[in-house]
DNA sequence: TATTGTTATACTCTATAACTATA
DNA sequence: TATAGTTATAGAGTATAACAATA
């Protein structure tokens, strides 16, 4: 091999882990964002996201999916957002071992002053124009394939 | 505010929305394929790090920096290592209060071939061109700033 | 006085296993 | 027999505080 070839080489592999890294640097920073917009309304992490999945009810073993967790991890947190009133347990009417969670009409505002405060607040949106979005929307649809 | 309009700025805060959640999956995937290189190496995803990050040798408390952790868990980690025979604790000429990590021969060895693994199946080297890594790292790098 | 690395300890997050009530 | 949710408990990862050695 050539050493100009090699040299080729190395550079692609640079860049590759250059990008994996600004990867990892980017969305660190956008959970750090989230993190601090959560602590605002004194919510955790994982009681602001199990919000934001509720669009009307859901079951809790459907939410322990959506949040990637342990079914056991819902409990505590479903605890926690009917505590604050802003979800309410139901019990399914076609199977009664399934509860659901149901956003109250507190929450559904919490949620939505939420949502609005995330993505206001998200390099997404402040970095980028409209057509630099599609095209790194478009680009992470390939690597999500 | 004019139903059309009102319909653009929900597909705006809609794409936003997508592309922030695509960012995280991707990056979680990243993360997990890592894991799992690092797992084939016997070795944890912290410990794998700082060897990645340690070119020659380096103080401890320049690693924690590098690792965004507390000092006291280098300890450990290096600890982990040294017992692999894949780096050796050396006392700095400079300063004896300061201890650096330095590389073993073996340690260069593994270090290598992590590096090559964990680039070879990154998604950004498998699933775009060359054209397209530069693409994305250009938008990366502006999210960055 | 301040800093490096160490130790002991505590806290958070998450998973596992056993349990109940339903199906 | 299998599944939804609960409970108790254990493990990994990380941070804090006190300490010894050195600057």
């Amino acid at each position: 091999m050539s050493k100009r070839l090699q040299t080729e080489s190395d550079d692609t592999i640079e860049q590759v882990d250059e990008i994996a890294q600004r990867l990892f640097g980017v969305t660190e920073r956008m959970r750090k964002n989230f993190q601090e917009t959560c602590d605002s309304f004194d919510l955790t992490a994982a009681q602001a996201r199990t919000l934001l999945a509720l669009n009307d009810r859901a079951p809790m073993r459907n939410l322990s999916d959506v949040l990637q967790c342990d079914a056991s991890n819902v409990t505590g947190i479903a605890d926690r957002l009917e505590a604050k009133d802003l979800v309410r347990r139901e019990t399914s009417a076609s199977d009664r071992r399934v509860t659901l969670l149901a956003i109250t009409p507190k929450g559904e505002r919490v949620r939505r002053r939420l949502q609005e405060s995330i993505n206001a607040s998200s390099p997404v949106n402040v970095k980028l124009s409209a057509a630099e979005q599609t095209t790194l929307g478009d680009l992470l649809a390939k690597l999500d394939t």
